[in-house]
DNA sequence: CTGAGACGGAACGGTTCCGTCTCGTCTAAA
DNA sequence: TTTAGACGAGACGGAACCGTTCCGTCTCAG
């Protein structure tokens, strides 16, 4: 037996995986990069941004202030790495076929994110954050809505493609539909939607892209 | 000369009107008052809800911070009762005699707000602190919300009269319709807009509403 | 003229967090 | 078996704020 991970108190979670030691930049490697990193984003749905302390976050996760700063500089180091890590493993792309599928799938991504407690906490957290702070914006424009957007471009072109979508289609406005209306309801509003309501929004946004 | 208001050092603007007491809640009365409520929107701007202290914000009033503590009990009263105050007197109400028109008065009530410094940052940052404030949620839902979707509905219901819309038009995402995509352009994205933006975006509204 | 009270300012003790540093322990490679 | 290094824990000095309390000044009603 090469490897007998021994029980970390902190860590109870059975992870029998082979720890990896990275070269670079330490992105969820070993197991305490994990909990370091899950306790980090615990902490920030907790408590926000501004409030968030490392002491705190390495209390939770069961490790030494000494741990985060071997391997991050700084707090704002340590979100853009975690933020950047997280964001580029968001990213599938789908094709159903249809114009309809396509952006009933894209909304029901959304909604799923914005419907889970960390998700939920953290993008408003980070997107008033990032008003105050012009380094995290830079990693939340490019990793984040610059990728989410190109989800979204695909999913027109392919759509004119079929001829589903006039090729003179408002792209601009489109991408503002496409996300705005569930964005405002789940993350701003705030209030319940009837189990269809992601069907409702999706005819009505078909026939505003057909207009 | 009943009443000759003394040169304050730290209120420059000529406030010539009579300074008059408030018998319940000081809201925005005196001198002293504004100052704090200016400053403290001010700051508010700058660092963010939880960044916020009362000693940076009695400074940049010019103030000391027992007259902040005179007035209300904590950070939290503070910012809930100003909120408050800002919120009741925006809300005026207009009936452009066309669906089309009210549509496009309103999208230009938000954007007017969305462009200028002190809102543009004081909202989202407030609206990702009431995920963890209820209190502020609170107000934030009945004080703002409220008399926003009041107006929303007022105008859709307007439209039903008219005849410009079915009477069975789905409300519910009607509203999320008229203010989403704007939000998530302004607020979200936070990308620049053709002139006539909101020119296309009523047309695609009205397009939308229709179907 | 006098007294009440709000004012700006400064200090207080207590708390929290920062980033560094030092322990003694445990692991894994040599 | 030895040993280098990462580990958890936490003490440390310094900084920032909290909410309170005091000071001396100023305004204004009586």
């Amino acid at each position: 037996m090469p490897n007998t991970p021994a029980p970390r108190p902190a860590t109870p979670g059975p992870s029998e995986q082979p720890v990896r030691r990275t070269p670079g930049g330490p992105v969820l490697q070993d197991s305490v990069t994990e909990a370091i990193a899950a306790a980090f984003f615990e902490e920030l749905a907790d408590v926000g941004y501004a409030r968030l302390s490392l002491e705190a976050v390495a209390k939770r996760a069961g490790a030494g202030k000494a741990a985060i700063y071997r391997r991050w500089p700084s707090k704002l180091d340590m979100t853009v790495a975690l933020i950047r890590a997280v964001a580029v493993d968001a990213s599938e792309i789908e094709d159903t076929g249809t114009l309809r599928g396509d952006v009933l799938a894209f909304l029901t991504e959304i909604d799923g994110a914005l419907r889970h407690r960390l998700p939920s906490k953290i993008i408003p957290d980070l997107l008033a954050e990032s008003g105050r702070n012009p380094e995290l914006a830079q990693v939340l424009m490019t990793a984040v809505r610059d990728t989410r957007r190109g989800k979204a471009t695909g999913l027109l072109e392919r759509a004119v493609d079929r001829g589903e979508l006039p090729a003179d289609v408002d792209r601009e406005l489109a991408l503002d539909f496409l996300a705005g209306p569930l964005y405002w309801r789940l993350a701003v509003v705030r209030t319940a939607t009837a189990p269809d309501y992601l069907d409702r929004l999706t005819d009505k946004l078909l026939a505003a892209f057909a207009a």
